[in-house]
DNA sequence: GGGCCGACTAAGCGCTCGCTCACCTTTCGG
DNA sequence: CCGAAAGGTGAGCGAGCGCTTAGTCGGCCC
């Protein structure tokens, strides 16, 4: 997934996967306008105008509204799924490795605030079944977080009394980022990531 | 403002102070309807039918569908600042006070997750002048919090090398509680204010 | 008992929404 | 040089939206 060429300068374009070209400005247009203003209020004719096109060119690249939201949904969670696991996958032991992982993970939240706000926050409203896919994509999250903080707990590297409620805290804080990250804010992408790191350690009782 | 009978049994009632009593039951309906569906996706007629109303009977009480979240933002803001003031007004050290601003504001959160979803989460469908109102408010959710921390780190109880990013991070943590809690999950709200109130003392290195 | 006033409803207005359809261009293999 | 396919447009349909209006109903003061 990571293999291919998706950044170009030091700007992440996380939608070379998407085809023809009509159908990713249509799919960036849309991450920008939910982002925005929410996926209800966001209208097709908003989402065609700031791709360039007519309303009616949306249903060439795509059934409804919602197909939208999803695959933006879905290539989200894969990316963020990546990110982490990449990190929780690196070397070093279980310290390094969250500290990397939540960096990371943070960064990507960071950056990418307005992906991340449409992938975080407008779940609901998708359908059941898209629902359902994305909830599985959110376990997985969850699973390799908790595998670090079970190996730093089993090499005695960390202090956690409540493992799934500690997972749970960690993730929620980084995803969080999305919610109040603000471009023009004093802080960048790598400096929050950084400060949560070291946050992060601290609430898993890391040994020096 | 925690002076009236607020409570019944068990079970906070927050909206005494919404009078006459369709105008409460038409309020506390569009809670329900706004944290279940977004507030784009709910309709006015969705609205007065759970209140058991003919959807014209929400406009002889409120101006607009905006109002009603006006109204909602505004006095959950309220409520939330006075259980965190209140904590942290508390006695005890820096330590104390900041686990039992933690512990409450946390169980508010999870108890109250239909009002937090909403008063977090739908502040960008209110207009400039409502929303200038409510972001006024949240600072001084911001205060509180820094207050205690800057009390710890002068008294030398706590360990913090960025006292605002610190606080950005255990205001987010306690916030995103209203997301994630389940009322049929594992935890109660008491338990997960425990479990915050510890990891937040972790994090600003509070000694033992 | 009569008149008034506040609470509420049935009906519906004007508008915008997601989406469709008939039609127009450009590209390209044979 | 032709015909099909792919990608696009302008106009507009049916539905549902927020909100209004005309009128009904019940309680209360004199």
């Amino acid at each position: 997934m990571s293999t291919a060429q998706e950044t170009v300068g030091d700007e992440p374009q996380p939608w070379v996967e998407v085809t023809p070209d009509a159908a990713r400005r249509l799919l960036v247009a849309a991450v920008e306008a939910f982002a925005e203003r929410g996926y209800h209020a966001t209208t097709t004719r908003d989402i065609a105008g700031r791709a360039g096109m007519s309303p009616a060119a949306l249903y060439i690249h795509y059934k409804t509204k919602e197909e939208l939201l999803h695959r933006i949904s879905r290539i989200g969670h894969e990316k963020a799924l990546d990110v982490l696991r990449t990190a929780a996958a690196g070397e070093g032991g279980p310290a390094d490795r969250l500290a990397e992982a939540v960096r990371s993970f943070v960064r990507w939240h960071a950056g990418q605030h307005t992906v991340a706000r449409v992938v975080q926050y407008e779940l609901d409203a998708l359908g059941p079944d898209a629902r359902a896919e994305i909830v599985t994509l959110r376990r997985e999250n969850d699973a390799a977080v908790r595998g670090i903080i079970e190996d730093g707990v089993a090499a005695g590297d960390f202090d956690v009394p409540d493992v799934r409620g500690t997972t749970i805290a960690v993730l929620s804080l980084c995803i969080d980022v999305a919610r109040w990250f603000n471009v023009n804010g004093p802080r960048t992408p790598d400096e929050v990531g950084s400060l949560y790191a070291d946050l992060v350690l601290r609430m898993v009782g890391a040994a020096k």
